[in-house]
DNA sequence: TCAAATCGATACGTAGCGTATCATAATAAA
DNA sequence: TTTATTATGATACGCTACGTATCGATTTGA
């Protein structure tokens, strides 16, 4: 049936800290090698023959340890894939500091589009697929990636309130589904492209609002 | 590895008319009974268990026939639970004709989140996320429900711009982009609830803007 | 020195896939 | 009516990958 392992057992604790760790406990410890060579399969496979043909197995094999070990330092596929992903992909969203807010999120915006039209975001795309039938995996996109994207882009938001380029009594979830959640649906849907255009008219759109289009343009 | 079968082969063809065909072959004809026991249990265990955990050999027990037959009338478990899905969901989304254009999106789009919120909302992500792995399946699932609700929604778009309350030059998808993606982010994600509140602020946001949002409240 | 935990290797049982085969039943054309 | 053709349910099959268990060997702290 489905996996019952935890992703925050054995897991954080020990993984979190990739450096030297500080244990008390007796025994052999960990391989960091092993650990990172497990991860950097893990981000070549995925980029070369995606999620869904990935198999722990083929993971084992290329990073050259025994799939025993995989299952000692992750619960399932979808943990390992996770932090393979995580590891690569986290630090590329940064914000631009252009002067104006709404700039700053256009271009950040492109920045985006730019990953979710690479490799990545083929990644990407599969991790939000095997979150509907994984919920332990959802939660850790939603916990590692989403939300720690979501509290960059509310510091922006306070900024441009400051700024008074945004009303302060705007709902930020709603206006950050409203501006994202339009490039995640292209990207999962593919009913259209994600382009740099496609950034543009949506910023239009919700900064302007239907009701003035006609009349700003 | 991947399933190879086509959506469009002897399944469409024979499938289409699941009345009485007037098929020139000899031979014995489909069971009309096996084919909608086949897709009601599939419904029914869609609803109960949930696409990951629904195979092919539950239906067929279930259904009381054998997954050879299955195997003869779908080509894999995807587009089979695509028609046992739009069997039971298309005629879902009706827009009513309240006299304005854009209350009658917000009340659609009230009636879209009510299926989004019910076990038929799970089954949309499910689908929605195995497309991810399977091309057919998103290939599908663009052309027979998204494109014949986008269809439906311009139709709405084009009335709205006939009454000049939706401006002539506005592009389309991108406007019903951003009304309805930020819908299936919260249901794909669920970092957030779908709630009526969300929609009319998503509709508010949309026809007012970012810019005159602080002066119409 | 000894207990504990790791390592890679290997074997195992399990689930579900999609195919093949079979005798039987239904149907259209000859 | 006969014959060719196709569908049906049942069953068996090979396959892949899963996740677990076990093994001797190795590393480490107490």
């Amino acid at each position: 049936m489905s996996r019952k392992s935890s992703f925050n057992q054995e897991i954080i604790i020990k993984e979190d800290k990739s450096g030297p760790v500080d244990t008390k406990t007796p025994g052999r410890k960990r391989c960091p090698v092993a650990h990172q060579n497990i991860l950097q399969a893990t981000s070549k496979l995925l980029n070369e023959i995606g999620f869904s043909n990935l198999t722990i197995e083929g993971v084992a094999a290329h990073a050259g340890v025994g799939k025993t070990t995989i299952y000692r330092h992750w619960p399932n596929k979808a943990s390992l894939v996770m932090d393979a992903f995580l590891a690569e992909t986290a630090p590329q969203f940064p914000y631009p500091d252009t002067g104006s807010v709404i700039r700053d999120i256009r271009e950040q915006m492109k920045l985006v589009i730019k990953v979710l039209n690479s490799p990545n975001g083929k990644t990407v795309a599969t991790l939000i697929g095997a979150s509907q039938t994984d919920k332990e995996l959802a939660e850790a996109f939603r916990t590692r990636f989403l939300a720690v994207r979501r509290t960059e882009s509310k510091a922006i938001l306070k900024k441009g309130i400051e700024r008074n380029e945004i009303p302060s009594n705007i709902d930020a979830d709603v206006l950050l589904d409203t501006l994202y959640a339009p490039l995640y649906f292209r990207l999962l849907i593919k009913h259209a492209p994600l382009t740099e255009i496609f950034v543009d008219q949506l910023v239009n759109l919700i900064t302007t609002g239907l009701n003035r289009t006609n009349l700003s343009t």
